[in-house]
DNA sequence: TCCCAGGACTACT
DNA sequence: AGTAGTCCTGGG
């Protein structure tokens, strides 16, 4: 990887395949903000950093050298190649379509936690209802970095929250769950890390363990933080797409999973990522 | 006013 | 085993 740390920030050279407004909005996370200048704020763990596009070259600011490579190298996924997966899913003309418009997708190496949280808060939920209770909860549970951005709470720190102090962060039912979450975590034993390790099947019936959790948020969590690929969450907007382009017609999750599983296999979740970015955009 | 949104749960057959 | 109704919230 060609990368060059100058004056604070890093310029990673050629990146082709990256591109922030493909990888910050099509849906894997909900605490990166687009600025005026067309550049993207985020926070992730305790830093507060800046993403933005010049002809094919990548620029970060905010961060020091040491901490690019210890820990956002891994976040931003920079090992893994995209051109290859996207040459192997190209195998039709419907996602040669939905990769070339969304080219520049990424998909994020998030924390555990933090993802299973947010998307507990997503079902039945809109994404600026999702990022404005993500802020609250960081803000009133999480540790302070500026004025301006929190951290997303600690377990053990959010395990200590009401139900009525997480409902006031705007997250309705799903309060409930969040405190549940917590406190399975602390109380007993249930180990993020633990569930990961295991296969993507296991893990998941894990993970369905929590309550507020059922098939489709927990293969966002599986995808967006659990490094597991071989799936294929399914919400309205991936099964309109399917429906629309390959079923030709209504079909079940259930024939929408077997239908990704034969077709793309263990490269299912980022031709997920490809086709619900396609379709929300285009609102299909 | 009603309807619904990037699902899951509950209470029914 | 499969399926309606319900759920906080707020914007159309």
């Amino acid at each position: 990887m060609d990368m060059i740390f100058n004056d604070g920030v890093i310029t990673l050279k050629n990146q082709e395949s990256f591109e922030p407004k493909h990888v910050f909005e099509c849906g894997q996370c909900f605490r990166w903000k687009a600025l005026d200048d067309g550049s993207y704020t985020g926070v992730v763990d305790k830093y507060i950093l800046n993403v933005f596009k010049v002809d094919n070259d990548i620029h970060i600011k905010g961060l020091d050298e040491r901490t690019f490579s210890d820990f956002f190298v891994n976040y931003f996924d920079l090992k893994t190649n995209y051109d290859k997966i996207k040459k192997e899913l190209i195998i039709d003309d419907i996602m040669k379509t939905c990769v070339e418009f969304g080219n520049g997708i990424r998909i994020l190496k998030q924390d555990k936690f933090e993802t299973l949280i947010s998307f507990i808060i997503s079902a039945n939920n809109r994404i600026p209802m999702i990022a404005r209770s993500i802020k609250e909860l960081s803000k009133n549970f999480g540790q302070r970095i500026t004025d301006d951005y929190y951290m997303f709470p600690k377990v053990i720190d959010l395990a200590k929250a009401s139900i009525s102090e997480i409902e006031a962060c705007g997250v309705g039912f799903r309060a409930k769950y969040i405190q549940a979450a917590c406190q399975k975590i602390i109380n007993e034993g249930y180990d993020l890390d633990y569930i990961a390790s295991l296969e993507t099947h296991k893990c998941r019936e894990e993970l369905i363990e929590f309550a507020g959790v059922g098939p489709k948020v927990s293969d966002c969590v599986m995808l967006f933080s659990m490094n597991k690929y071989d799936l294929f969450p399914t919400d309205v907007w991936v099964k309109r797409i399917c429906e629309s382009l390959y079923f030709k017609g209504e079909t079940n999750i259930n024939s929408i999973h077997d239908f990704a599983k034969e077709k793309y296999g263990n490269l299912g979740g980022y031709a997920q990522q490809y086709l619900f970015y396609y379709a929300r955009e285009n609102k299909i």
